[in-house]
DNA sequence: TCCGGCCTTTACGCGTTCTTGAGGCCGGGG
DNA sequence: CCCCGGCCTCAAGAACGCGTAAAGGCCGGA
């Protein structure tokens, strides 16, 4: 199911598109304002946000681009405002489209179509890369080889999610050791060398001559498929 | 360069965005009816098109529908029709949004970066530099030869990047020196010469007549493509 | 409290890579 | 003609990075 954010702080606005938008099968959550907004959207990954610009906390502008930050999910900014400076802002900010209040409900609803059907052509390719020895499922965190899965610890599992999502890319030492220890540890490259030897064991059918967890020395690792 | 195609039976709205456009960089292509559009379109291949509805032979959603057969270009539509009715079925046929007639240039302009902007994202290929014995991936980083993997050391392809990265071009020694040494080492042009000998019989078909790693002598070397 | 899983840290052997020096080649200038 | 600077080649020791094993610490659940 298509799941949207809708963010607004009339509640008016907010209760007529939760009707509309349910009734034709869309999963819908709500935020009143620019934090929670940007808190539930990285709790619940809504396939579309709908973006009022005058919230009581965050300016509208700066939502977009606290999305931005981490997401490519298509934003469809709703305005009062129908001067074209406004429309270039948020639009220059990221977001995908630009409706004025007061808006009709059939317009918004075909707009919000044309952006998840855009977002869907593009994210066509499915959330697992496989291997001739296993497979990364990455929407379910989950691995399995010869069927059956295999349990990653979280560290292990950070290592695989990162290089799974750059397969063929070699991803530098420095990038795994700060996305998965943090900042303060991109020097210690021995914790690499530890855990590469573990998930090798785990996931390689010969860990001592590895076929997809490559390493390529003074660089960084590789996932070859 | 990104290129756009103009769709517009009106002589001077296609001239004002040829002239906006244009200005900006932009590569134009223009059509004034609906089957020179779908002509041009897949002759030219633009990356985003601006297609009036109002044309005087093939009516605009069925051009759209005849664009959408082959391809997934953005499509931003110009219409004077304000009802939503239309944008409707527009958005529906496939195209990416709807600007009505009269339009501001800032706001057509900003809707036409966010069409890109996402297109880009889409079709974010990585960079490939090709000669003629080897193929240089510089996103994997990976170099390629006769379809199979050449393994560089990391101070051979901190070289290899920096030339391919200037393909044609010269880079002197001490920039080379700089950047892969550190600002200590800029007098150490042997490095150079022991590191290219190396470069050279890992890459050239023949190494002791080098086709694309060139040494200009006494200035720094060149990467021939 | 004990136990087990997970993370961190240390130590060591080994292969690869880097650095360095020596020698030969080539072309231009004295 | 010879000299000389810049380049290419080769080789060997030093330095570095990697894989592996194993031990200790931390923490939450039984």
């Amino acid at each position: 199911m298509t799941s949207v954010l809708v963010v607004d702080d009339e509640p008016q606005i907010v209760r007529a598109l939760r009707i509309n938008l349910s009734a034709r099968g869309y999963d819908v959550m709500t935020a009143y304002d620019g934090k929670s907004a940007l808190g539930v959207a990285v709790e619940g990954k809504p396939d579309v946000v709908v973006l009022d610009l005058g919230l009581p906390d965050i300016d509208g502008v700066d939502v977009i681009a606290g999305l931005r930050g981490w997401s490519t999910i298509p934003i469809i900014v709703l305005s009062a405002r129908t001067d074209s400076s406004a429309k270039v802002e948020a639009l220059d900010a990221g977001a995908d489209d630009y409706v004025t209040k007061p808006f009709g409900m059939d317009e918004l609803l075909a707009r919000l179509r044309a952006a998840v059907r855009r977002n869907v052509a593009r994210e066509a390719g499915d959330p697992v890369v496989e291997t001739a020895s296993f497979v990364v499922d990455l929407a379910a965190k989950k691995v399995r080889r010869d069927g059956h899965e295999v349990h990653l610890t979280p560290t292990e599992w950070g290592l695989v999610e990162i290089l799974a999502r750059n397969p063929g890319r070699l991803v530098s030492q420095k990038q795994l050791l700060q996305e998965v220890w943090g900042p303060m540890h991109v020097n210690e490259s021995q914790y690499l060398r530890v855990y590469f030897a573990q998930l090798r064991r785990k996931l390689e059918d010969d860990p001592a001559h590895p076929r997809h967890l490559i390493t390529e020395p003074g660089m960084g690792y590789r996932f070859e498929v």
